[in-house]
DNA sequence: AGCACA
């Protein structure tokens, strides 16, 4: 069955996330990864049985959201190719900001859902020990430039660096990834550097990994695709 | 495969 019959929505849902990652970087994987194609509100991401290797990544623009699913579908992410859908229902925060969100509705829905995953189970259930993470997705911006959509490319555009960082230091940091080809940095420029990779991809996986890298404790850095 | 909001 095709995604096709679901609505387009601000919110996209992932699925076949590797189930290895653990929680929050996964989220923050995904929220380096999705904000390239606009502003993001939330990231979703559960580890129980039932919700482990899928997101939800909610936008402030549905068109945000249609060229995620377009542009990222079975992109390969922690080796497995997502699979991209819009979110059959709304998001709790967006519900939120348009004032329909009602707490009472939303307390009735999950009894409904623990009824019903009772009667399915019929079982015993251990404690429910849940595993309070908790924390949403937070995250640093780049202080500069509200961010636009700049499509994946090979170079990534890193800003925020300590005066200190050389590109020897950044090199060490990005010859790891495979398709790593150069680090360049302006003298005139300092706080950021260019990286760049072979293909898209490549520079992408690195992107997720060390984004909000710090080589100082005061120095995240902020890790988007150059301009091209 | 699996659509939630810890």
């Amino acid at each position: 069955m095709l995604s096709g019959d679901i609505p387009p929505s601000q919110t996209i849902y992932i699925k076949n996330l590797n189930e290895k990652v653990k929680k929050e970087e996964l989220k923050r994987s995904l929220y380096a990864l999705f904000s390239q194609y606009g502003r993001i509100l939330d990231v979703v991401a559960l580890k129980t049985p039932k919700l482990r290797g899928q997101a939800w990544v909610v936008f402030t623009e549905i068109t945000a959201a249609s060229n995620a699913v377009r542009q990222m579908q079975n992109f390969p992410f922690y080796d497995k190719p997502m699979r991209i859908q819009y979110a059959k229902t709304k998001s709790d925060c967006i519900a939120k900001e348009d004032g329909s969100y009602d707490k009472k509705k939303k307390q009735e829905e999950k009894a409904e859902r623990k009824r019903r995953a009772e009667e399915t189970q019929q079982s015993t259930m251990p404690n429910a020990s849940a595993q309070n993470g908790g924390s949403s997705a937070s995250f640093r911006h780049g202080n500069s430039s509200a961010q636009e959509a700049v499509a994946p490319n090979n170079i990534l555009f890193i800003e925020n660096l300590p005066h200190e960082a050389t590109s020897m230091m950044l090199e060490m940091l990005f010859q790891q990834y495979p398709g790593f080809r150069e680090v360049r940095m302006i003298e005139a420029k300092p706080g950021i550097a260019f990286v760049e990779f072979e293909d898209d991809q490549q520079s992408s996986m690195a992107m997720q990994t060390l984004q909000g890298f710090k080589i100082t404790p005061q120095n995240p850095m902020t890790i988007t695709f150059a301009k091209k």
